[in-house]
DNA sequence: GAGACCCTTGCATACGAATGCATCCGGAGT
DNA sequence: ACTCCGGATGCATTCGTATGCAAGGGTCTC
């Protein structure tokens, strides 16, 4: 048995002080003379000693440990977001206990888990919950926020970007391109971000006098969006531009019209994605896309679940960050287009 | 403070029972009657009773939790790795505290955390430990495994596929295929996988009487790989054949072939990667590389760790698992070849 | 039928740190 | 010089569960 952990008792016996003397000089705000300070710290440094954060919890309630619920990581906008929320908690001092969202898996099951670790509060991203659950957590006094999901309940914090506006602006953008005949393989339409950008999309058209002319939901899943692209380009009439729900699926739609029907892109058809990942950047797609301000949205993740874990009383806010359109060369555009941002720093790492 | 949580003490006295007999009941292993089990389960739902884990950890001095130590997540194998860590070792009642490694932040203070943490167990992935801080974990008792990276240093389980084979068959492939002047854009050198990849490599070839040509580090990073691709072609005798030490930094070499200086792949030149991220099998890319069994490097190293962490005295253990050729077209190959592989499955899912 | 043995159960304590309360000290104010 | 005040410190308790120990009860064996 070698664990021997060297306790606040032990540095208290070095340092000639009581454990509550030592417990207060690793407490921020714990009321201790400079000179017990420098005796205990010296004698924690001789020791190794470290609070043990699992005794510390016990008693004050708090683990620092946010829980993080995200469904699959194959689209790279996740392990990017997971990697910068991480980040974020942890410049604050928290750390991240991760859950996998497998369809299989019971999203009710996982919440217990994190009740059972006594996290602080969690991050759902990608990943809805019943009101059932949200009661639950509520009632638990733990402050959930979704990433990038939203809710038709009132009850929890949500951040996600402004998908009706990036879907319209697509879609305008689309038109002005000289489109006419505009398909959509959806993001799926059982979650609130597809819902959005699906609405975003047709309102979007229809405020400049077109409309959509077909659409299949893609369920943000490769091979659904590659067998809908397929469908969709394979009859008499192929549309001249698709939008996709996300980028993920819009990187299956152009290799299955690329290499499964031979088409050209965007010769025969354009393509325009919703996310702006690292990889719409690469030359091999070149994707024209919605950027969803990923640094944002992370930070206004963390600051809103800290706001409410130091405060309780503050209300469930839903956020939708401004995005914008990002250009490249998968969709024909209009020569000049009012807003013509430069896409260098796009993707700068923070 | 609404954090009334409900405690071993609420069921007992509902149940009639003592506290203990509360606590035997949920631990395997405890000795309780039929009817007490039944009594206490009854009160335990119906006042919505889960164990405190907190406590439990703090008393049995195991948290069932994994640290996992990930460097960035921007290569799609570690996402990958770490969706199927995650699942394994839920499976098995632990979960996944993460700590991202980026180059900035300080491996030791994570590790400190760690140990904060009580962590039963330490997954790092792709990040080496000094012989220092391995040593603080084997002093807190704590095992580590390392997952795809290895080390010189003996006292460290790790777990591999096995760099020097594959790499070695890749060279014999490409010679086979008939390619003579043949590059390298190799993982980083600062590894042991990338070492071992590049040794591998070299290896392969002599055993087939063929040399490199040329080789370049391009320590696993876009934008390196790109520019040493730039670098290996813009001469007046480019290669017939570039290896990469990862898949990543493959894409990244065809992008810049194809759309920097307008060649042909495989045409102009051939690519092979190395991991078989699912990716590689995208059109765009259809990458030949070697496939790297994440599926079984994961059963592995969960495996390596449990059995560590169940016996302490179980000594360190290095695992370099078989992989295998997957033939695609992105490089130019024999007619036949002895190990033509179904690819069917190659990324059939957990 | 009595002793041996096993299975249950409750009591008390331990895990390691935080914190309310009481005490003690020194310094400042009058 | 005496009181008052605030900061520093120790004592004891607390968080919620696991577990060693001893006692009780039932069963089996000879």
């Amino acid at each position: 048995m070698p664990r021997d952990r060297v306790t606040a008792m032990d540095v208290a016996a070095r340092a000639g002080v009581s454990q509550s003397a030592v417990s207060r000089v690793f407490t921020p705000g714990g009321s201790a003379s400079k000179e017990t300070a420098a005796k205990v710290r010296a004698a924690a440094d001789a020791l190794g000693y470290r609070p043990n954060v699992l005794a510390r919890s016990l008693i004050t309630g708090r683990s620092r440990i946010i829980g993080l619920v995200v469904a699959y990581l194959d689209n790279q906008f996740y392990p990017d977001a997971l990697e910068r929320l991480s980040a974020a908690l942890q410049k604050r001092g928290y750390h991240v206990l991760v859950f996998l969202a497998n369809n299989r898996s019971d999203v009710s099951e996982m919440i217990d888990q994190m009740l059972d670790h006594q996290v602080d509060g969690i991050i759902a991203a990608s990943v809805s919950l019943s009101n059932q659950l949200a009661d639950r957590c509520e009632a638990a006094g733990i402050p959930v926020v979704l990433f990038n999901r939203g809710q038709d309940n009132w009850r929890l914090s949500e951040v996600t970007s402004d998908n009706l506006q990036g879907a319209a602006e697509l879609a305008q953008y689309l038109v002005a391109g000289g489109h006419t005949r505009i398909a959509q393989v959806s993001g799926w339409l059982g979650s609130t971000t597809g819902r959005d950008r699906d609405r975003g999309f047709r309102d979007g058209l229809s405020s400049v006098g077109a409309d959509l002319a077909a659409s299949i939901d893609g369920r943000y899943a490769r091979s659904e969006a590659a067998s809908a692209a397929r469908r969709l380009c394979d009859g008499p009439h192929p549309p001249e531009a698709i939008f996709c729900g996300n980028d993920h699926m819009a990187f299956a739609v152009m290799d299955a019209l690329r290499f499964d029907l031979g088409m050209s892109i965007p010769g025969d058809v354009s393509i325009v994605g919703f996310d702006d990942v690292p990889m719409a950047a690469w030359k091999s797609y070149d994707l024209t896309t919605w950027s969803q301000p990923a640094r944002a949205m992370v930070d206004t993740t963390v600051d809103t679940l800290m706001a409410r874990i130091d405060d309780r009383t503050t209300h469930p806010k839903k956020h939708a960050l401004p995005g914008r359109l990002v250009i490249r060369t998968s969709a024909r555009g209009p020569a000049t287009w009012p807003r013509p941002d430069k896409q260098g720093d796009s993707h700068a790492r923070l």
